[in-house]
RNA sequence: GGGGUCGUAGUUCAGUUGGUCAGAACGCUGGCCUGUCAAGCCAGAGGCCGCGGGUUCAAGUCCCGUCGACCCCGCCA
């Protein structure tokens, strides 16, 4: 295959940008052959870009040289570029299925700028290889326009934040790569120091602290586009590095952080995807998601909830029961409309579910006209029956399902199960599906208590401000202490989470005395922060927001990785570089490093 | 750290209780074909059944280990 050179030839146009309007216009374009269709005599040619594809079609001519001569020589994946005219298609040629599938493109000349080797995979619409080869391939599979289109969204994310908050009165200012390590939190990835051997920076989980500078410094607004990275074990909504909106204000309260992300919200969903946000978003303390949903990031696009059992069972006669509430746990209930017809299987699975979550089981049973039927059914007395029927709002044909724990036991293994079934019933429910369920939840305890231990660690990170009410609490009983925490919740997904910050340094101490953590060791952990603290400190506030969450929701992808250009696997490996890999005896030498080899 | 699913042509997969099980489709190569758009028709090439060990007369199939991908629990302030 003789390769031709671009020279002076300029495109016109992108293939997926022609319209109708074009006809008649001499066009060039460059992109990759996607697919040929070879009739022996006319030939078509799917062109494709990144804005899409379209028809070019060659009709035959006389000599080698002829570009429909030339065109039958062409592979997938090609690199051409094409000088033809843009005509309208006739009308029983037309592909509606296409977007520029009203016109198509009469060859006129062709160049090739680039062969290719056959693809490992077809790209198709559809992914039609196993995710591990894509990856390995990324360059192969991002030319396709379903996943260019996700990235093209990001993109427009992006410049909408900026652009909004730029109006808001921020200031995008860039924090550190390589920071202080940090014993709170996730794992840090380490990067050794050559020059100071045996001391390591961190690349930074979040720009927490150095944000709250900032606000020392007087900066007053700041936002950045941050990348996040954390040495923890990965899900599919997780990646070892992450783009966070990291947004931090001086001066003042949720209120203003609210308001802010709310209009951010509404412009980036109306910008993008011409979704028009309700605002302000509705608000629900963490007690009463947990209590209620049995999360505390519920999609409330399915509006069932759990029901607390207690009342209605208690001196039912069931030992289960009896026992666990006798205990100081819970009975908790939810209730499936229509589940009775599920299969023994089924709910065998939903029992494995709660499992999942540390139930020690989950009992099922069916609301018939005469009553309650399998289960813990016949243990109950008909009286008792009656109550859970009544409690739950159940009716003929509903499975109820019930857990009796310990009260976080019972809630979240159930909020599990409504979060499942929840995910079944979208799919018969497609406006449900499509609509955008913001939410704020508040009022999280400040500290989380280890159940086996009893010890108290912050439960977002040291420099939560305690709610004021609580106050009095903080030496007392520190596990009701509730901090000024907030985390945004989108359909079953938490987009971000924020607090207004401690700036006092008695309140400051209180907490940290709290978790145990002494003068000396805070001096040495983030002694600078407190330091720069004593420099008045403004009151100060933000949130940060999981650019690669927003953007998997609003393209509709069930993977983070979709939204990235070059995602990690689950075990944080790339397979498009194959890293991490090991490197050079001398390198780690210079690093005054040795490698345990018998680990 | 733990649980689960998967690994067979380039790709996606089928392969029953261990015994013609080396198969299909797509892709690829060659030929035919002037309106297709997942084009069509004909022919062909293509296999370390992830890797290592074991059981057995016999292993793609059963067992153990290992590597990798995916999902989940723990973890991720």
């Amino acid at each position: 295959m003789n390769l031709d050179h671009l020279a002076d030839f300029r495109r016109t146009h992108r293939c997926g940008d022609l319209r109708r309007e074009h006809a008649g216009q001499v066009v060039r374009l460059c992109g990759w052959v996607h697919r040929l269709r070879d009739h022996g005599g006319v030939m078509f040619l799917d062109l494709r870009d990144r804005a899409g594809l379209v028809q070019v079609i060659f009709r035959p001519g006389e000599g080698a040289d002829h570009p429909s001569e030339r065109a039958r020589r062409l592979g997938s994946e090609f690199v051409i570029a094409v000088e033809g005219t843009c005509v309208p298609r006739p009308d029983s040629m037309v592909n509606l299925q296409m977007p520029t599938g009203t016109v198509e493109v009469e060859a006129t000349g062709l160049s090739v700028l680039n062969d290719s080797q056959t693809p490992p995979f077809v790209l198709e619409e559809a992914p039609s290889a196993g995710e591990d080869l894509r990856l390995e391939y990324r360059y192969l599979d991002l030319r396709r326009p379903e996943l260019a289109t996700v990235l093209g969204m990001r993109h427009r994310v992006a410049q909408v934040v900026r652009s909004h908050l730029d109006g808001q009165g921020f200031w995008e200012i860039e924090t550190p790569m390589l920071v202080r390590p940090t014993p709170e939190g996730a794992r840090d990835y380490l990067v050794p120091s050559r020059v100071h051997p045996g001391s390591f920076y961190a690349l930074p989980q979040s720009p927490q602290l150095y944000k709250q500078l900032l606000m020392v410094s007087g900066m007053d607004r700041y936002y950045q586009l941050a990348r996040c990275l954390r040495d923890e074990d990965l899900r599919a909504d997780r990646q070892p590095e992450h783009t966070q909106i990291d947004i931090e204000m001086s001066f003042i309260g949720e209120e203003e952080v609210f308001a802010l992300i709310e209009g951010l919200m509404r412009e980036v969903f109306g910008r993008v995807l011409s979704a028009e946000l309700a605002v302000p978003f509705p608000r629900m303390v963490y007690r009463e998601s947990m209590d209620r949903y049995g999360s505390d990031k519920p999609d409330l696009r399915f509006d069932f909830a759990l029901t607390d059992a207690a009342d209605a069972v208690r001196d039912s006669g069931f030992k289960v029961f009896d026992e666990t509430l006798a205990a100081g746990g819970s009975v908790m209930l939810l209730r499936w409309p229509g589940g009775a017809a599920f299969s023994r299987k089924e709910q065998d699975e939903l029992e494995d579910l709660a499992k999942r979550y540390g139930a020690k089981g989950l009992a099922r049973t069916k609301v018939t006209s005469a009553g309650l039927d399998g289960g813990p059914a016949k243990f109950l007395s008909a009286a008792v029956q009656q109550r859970l029927v009544e409690a739950a709002g159940a009716a003929e044909g509903d499975l109820l399902c019930l857990v009796a724990d310990r009260r976080d036991i019972a809630c979240r293994s159930l909020g599990a199960l409504r979060s499942r079934l929840g995910q079944e019933w979208l799919k018969g429910h497609p406006d449900a599906a499509k609509s955008w369920r913001f939410l704020w939840i508040t009022e999280f305890p400040l500290f989380e208590q280890d159940p086996q231990t009893g010890v108290l660690s912050p439960a977002h990170h040291l420099f939560t401000m305690p709610m004021e009410e609580d106050l009095p609490f903080l030496a007392s009983d520190p596990a009701r202490v509730r901090g000024r925490l907030y985390d945004l919740v989108l359909n079953g997904s938490e987009l971000g989470s924020g607090s207004i910050r401690i700036h006092r340094r008695d309140i400051q101490e209180a907490v940290m005395q709290v978790v145990g953590i002494t003068g000396e060791d805070a001096e040495r952990r983030f002694g600078f922060l407190l330091k720069a603290f004593q420099y008045g400190a403004p009151p100060h506030g933000g949130l940060a927001l999981g650019l690669d969450r927003i953007i998997m929701l609003m393209a509709g992808r069930s993977s983070l990785r979709d939204t990235i250009a070059f995602p990690k696997t689950t075990s944080a490996s790339s397979l498009v570089d194959g890293c991490p890999a090991p490197v050079a005896a001398e390198d780690l030498r210079d690093l005054k490093l040795r490698v345990d080899a018998g680990m």
